[in-house]
DNA sequence: CTCAATTCGGATAATTTGTATCCGCTTAAT
DNA sequence: ATTAAGCGGATACAAATTATCCGAATTGAG
């Protein structure tokens, strides 16, 4: 039960360009940059997120990757869906069909041990989708404070993004 | 986000267990046969559960593993626990101290972003706390019904292991 | 009290998964 | 037409998971 860090650099990366202004992009290169993260691999997750309607990406000249829907209607469980999958991290093998107590009972009903993991992760999922990249984006510059979110806006000028 | 097969083989090994006489034994052979694993893989996840004191270990001749606790007092989360560690899933890298806006801001602070995916781990975990062995081992019972149990019982004997 | 059978326990190998990079292709702006 | 940029596939590389084996410790029989 390991969360990828491919995780951590996407949602990082969402939260950024909802520090933007609506409807602004940056390439992979400037969000890689932003935390010194290799560009290639952060481009791989990228991509992800775009598969999963997180992101929308612009090709060719002055392209890049922006928010493909308003940072509040983004969680953060749309984005570790996009990068891990939203399948069931609990994978019943079903190895009580296994033995000599198979085939006794009504083997059409889910197993217990399944369905208790099964809900364990809803719970985390539930909590996940409460939470919005607005939110997040929100707390992180609140922390900055007034000088480090005048060095951000600075930063993306640079890159070429319009600041909020 | 990928649980580990072994938490499933542990936790209908401990359910096996918890449906014998109050602290009889099984060997790691037969625990495995049961549900038709590979028994030096199921002997390995054994081990950790007898190092995470979910289960305690006899050697020589007739010895084998037996629940440490009552059913009642060994939480799904104790067995997760001890086949994946109790480390957190979310490893926050920090990247947020790297890049052009690094040092502002008080960076003794938790990451939000880390801060939102432990909260969710948390509310996972106190599910699986809640559920014991005894309400799997009861509910798995009571789904085979008189027949599968007492095949069941049958089975225990044959391994020398003392029905409930 | 010795011996042999039994069983756990840690070290070791094989497989899978995740991490990371590169390159050709398509697309879009200048 | 040229340049910039994302997209997907192919490919290494690293790490974790899966699986097996052999030695150490314990028990029980003779």
């Amino acid at each position: 039960m390991k969360t990828l860090e491919g995780v951590e650099w996407a949602v990082h990366a969402c939260a950024v360009l909802a520090g933007l202004a609506p409807g602004a992009s940056l390439n992979a290169a400037a969000l890689a940059d932003f935390h010194r993260l290799p560009a290639a691999y952060m481009a791989k997750h990228l991509q992800a997120l775009v598969r999963a309607g997180v992101l929308a990406a612009s090709r060719g000249g002055r392209g890049g990757y922006r928010l493909a829907r308003r940072p509040a209607d983004i969680s953060l469980w749309d984005i570790q869906a996009a990068i891990e999958g939203s399948g069931p991290s609990f994978r019943c093998q079903d190895i009580r069909r296994e033995g000599p107590c198979a085939g006794f009972g009504p083997s059409e009903l889910p197993c217990d041990i399944a369905c208790a993991f099964v809900e364990a992760e809803a719970r985390y999922r539930a909590h996940l989708k409460a939470i919005s990249v607005a939110q997040i984006t929100r707390q992180v510059g609140a922390k900055l404070g007034p000088e480090g979110r005048s060095r951000f806006n600075d930063w993306a000028s640079e890159r070429g993004a319009k600041p909020a």
